[in-house]
RNA sequence: CGGGAUGUAGCGCAGCUUGGUUAGCGCGCCUCGUUCGGGACGAGGAGGCCGCCGGUUCGAAUCCGGCCAUCCCGACCA
């Protein structure tokens, strides 16, 4: 294939697009490989689909190869597959709906669990028939709340989905190992770097679940590591729980005046000035920081949670959210104060918190708080606070839960080492599904006993744009695009640097050469172009080798420079056909 | 959803405060000529519902009101 600038659909822009921030995404708008369309939307011009069927045949080889099966699904769908699972509801608000002429509700799929679970129930009966696994490569939509950041979060974007069906668990571990395997396979391909991170505690029932990250500054999901090789999303780190301690010298708890003190930071403040220790300073982390939040639970109702962290820490509402589900949490506003008039805002205590206590409310506090350690925190009154107040000797919670946000240089909860906050772009989720869509949708199969058995299911899923942009976002440098050759557009970009015919003429064979070898060309032939422009284009497209083809063709050579590392060789005409070959194909 | 901003040619922007010729600049595009190894130069061109609706006014890109859209930060995000 030769891809001729010269009647190429591109246009290249010198300046940067107003609405792009990543560098990949402006390098990809700038060389022209993508438009924005609409927010969260996208159109592919000629070069963006070359790298994007590429990444696309990767993925698909990969999956051909651990034995999924390709299906295809309508993105449109009705509603009541989404009704019987009861995701018309659940989804909220990401959920595009909308109605045919008859007045019918229908949505774009964000995602097809449903459709693939009847699908099997229509044609499968017997556990004979499992194993299986399908998949499909299908544009899906999601109303995002905010779209950014490019191909990355979407409103429309292309993602391969797979589900697979065994009769146990067992099965399914396999399955899954399987996909795991595939989708290491499958970015090791792609050329991405990604740490596999658990994403969730195991709280749920002990279905496995890992994401694949690719690091880097640009990504919106936040995961830490350690030296020791261990790697967590926020959400599935364990806080390692201290040794009790004694607290036979500690005095007894005392209630102080300390008005004005609603935050922390004042708390501390106060106390140092008023109430100073003999040894040190007060900190933030000798308070008990007692936050309130609403629990909603899906069956109707809600109940307030105080969740008690130390001071010098917030509670991350995600890691929260994780342990809680599937309720939800919500705020707690002025009106549930005002419902639950134990909650003294700004003041809240232990004292009064609990299910055996008079206000029933639920108080789960951090693992760090164990038996022994003695708090600074709210005395359940307005402008006062206690000290001294030691847990285990004067409040009992009801439990811990790991809702205080993880911080630069936490342990790892394995013992390897502090853990780093690092941010990554999530390209790749693998996830044992469980019974849930066979259970509300009835996916059951004979055993061998002829007995019906519920069928257990795994998702896993790659966002196949988004690792397009991905591609883009960790290769990209100050001049322009860098794909990995196994996902460029073309291999070699043939630069015409000349003025007169003959160097015209020499980039014309080298690209027909090069077109015979099976090997694909950009030539810049375009007309009355400085040879400036030409540069800059090249190195803005990002094809992985260029060949200049320019004023030292009087000396009888040819200049190739690798676009990743600059580097330039000069090569006689007379070889530069199987260097060229030889080069691609290392 | 909270906060902040923006909407003027394909792209990037100025003009608006203080209303008044034919709405301007750079890039890109067309023609001619000169250039030709790091986004060349000159001359001449084409291209605009100034986001939409309404109001004020003799007159609105500019002032006022409403709406829509988009972007950024945050919240949210299997």
């Amino acid at each position: 294939m030769i891809l001729r600038l010269s009647n190429l659909f591109v246009r290249t822009l010198r300046d940067d697009p107003a609405d792009a921030e990543l560098p990949g995404h402006t390098a990809m708008v700038r060389a022209g490989y993508i438009r924005r369309a609409g927010s969260g939307m996208h159109t592919w011009l000629p070069l963006g689909p070359l790298v994007y069927r590429k990444v696309e045949a990767i993925v698909r080889e990969e999956m051909d190869r651990m034995g999924a099966q390709e299906v295809h699904f309508p993105a449109l769908l009705p509603r009541e597959p989404y009704e019987l699972s009861g995701r018309w509801e659940e989804y909220g608000a990401t959920l595009f709906r909308l109605q045919d002429r008859r007045g019918n509700d229908h949505l774009l799929a964000p995602t097809h669990e449903e459709m693939f679970t009847l699908l099997v129930k229509d044609l499968y009966s017997s556990y004979k028939d499992l194993p299986l696994s399908l998949y499909q490569i299908q544009i899906k939509y999601r109303d995002e709340a905010r779209p950014r950041a490019g191909l990355l979060r979407a409103r429309e974007f292309v993602m391969k989905d797979s589900y697979s069906f065994d009769v146990d668990d067992e099965g399914l571990e396999a399955s899954y190992q399987q996909h795991r395997d595939a989708y290491i396979a499958t970015f090791d391909r792609l050329g991405l770097h990604y740490v596999i991170v658990s994403a969730m505690s195991g709280a749920m029932g002990g279905s496995r679940s890992e994401e694949f990250l690719c690091p880097t500054p640009v990504g919106e999901d936040t995961f830490v590591r350690s030296p020791g090789g261990y790697a967590a999303n926020v959400e599935a780190v364990v806080t390692p729980v201290p040794d009790p301690l004694s607290y036979d010298d500690v005095p007894v708890a005392h209630v102080e005046d300390t008005p004005d003190t609603p935050t922390i930071e004042t708390l501390v403040a106060f106390a140092n000035e008023h109430f100073p220790r003999g040894d040190r300073h007060w900190e933030a982390a000798d308070t008990l920081k007692n936050v309130v939040v609403m629990l909603r639970y899906l069956e109707g109702g809600r109940t307030p949670l105080v969740v008690g962290v130390p001071g010098d820490r917030d509670v991350d509402t995600k890691r929260l959210q994780a342990q809680v589900e599937p309720a939800v949490v919500e705020p707690f506003t002025d009106e549930d104060f005002a419902a639950h008039p134990a909650l003294v805002k700004g003041y809240i205590g232990p004292q009064v918190l609990g299910e055996d206590s008079a206000s029933g409310i639920r108080y789960l506090v951090d693992p760090r708080v164990v038996e022994g350690t003695r708090w600074v925190t709210g005395a359940n009154r307005h402008g006062h606070h206690v000290f001294d107040l030691v847990c285990g000797r004067d409040f009992t919670p009801d439990g811990t839960v790991e809702a205080a946000e993880v911080l630069d240089g936490d342990p790892a909860p394995d013992g390897s080492g502090p853990l780093e906050l690092a941010r990554g772009i999530e390209i790749g989720h693998i996830f044992q599904l469980g019974r849930k869509y066979a259970d509300a949708l009835a996916l059951q199969v004979l055993d061998q006993h002829g007995k019906l058995v519920t069928v257990t299911m795994g998702s896993y899923g790659i966002g196949v744009s988004r690792a397009v942009a991905a591609i883009a976002e960790t290769t990209v440098d100050e001049l322009g695009l860098c794909w990995p050759r196994q996902v460029a557009p073309a291999d070699v970009h043939v630069v015409n640097a000349g003025k007169g015919e003959d160097t015209g003429a020499a980039a014309e064979e080298l690209a027909a050469g090069l077109d015979a070898a099976g090997v694909d060309v950009v030539l810049d032939d375009r007309a009355k172009l400085s040879p400036g422009v030409r540069f800059k284009d090249a190195e803005l497209l990002g094809v992985p080798t260029i060949v200049i083809v320019g004023k030292r063709l009087v000396d009888g050579v040819v200049e190739v420079k690798d676009r990743r590392t600059g580097e330039r060789e000069d090569v006689a005409v007379a070889e530069a056909l199987d260097h060229l070959i030889a080069v691609c194909r290392s």
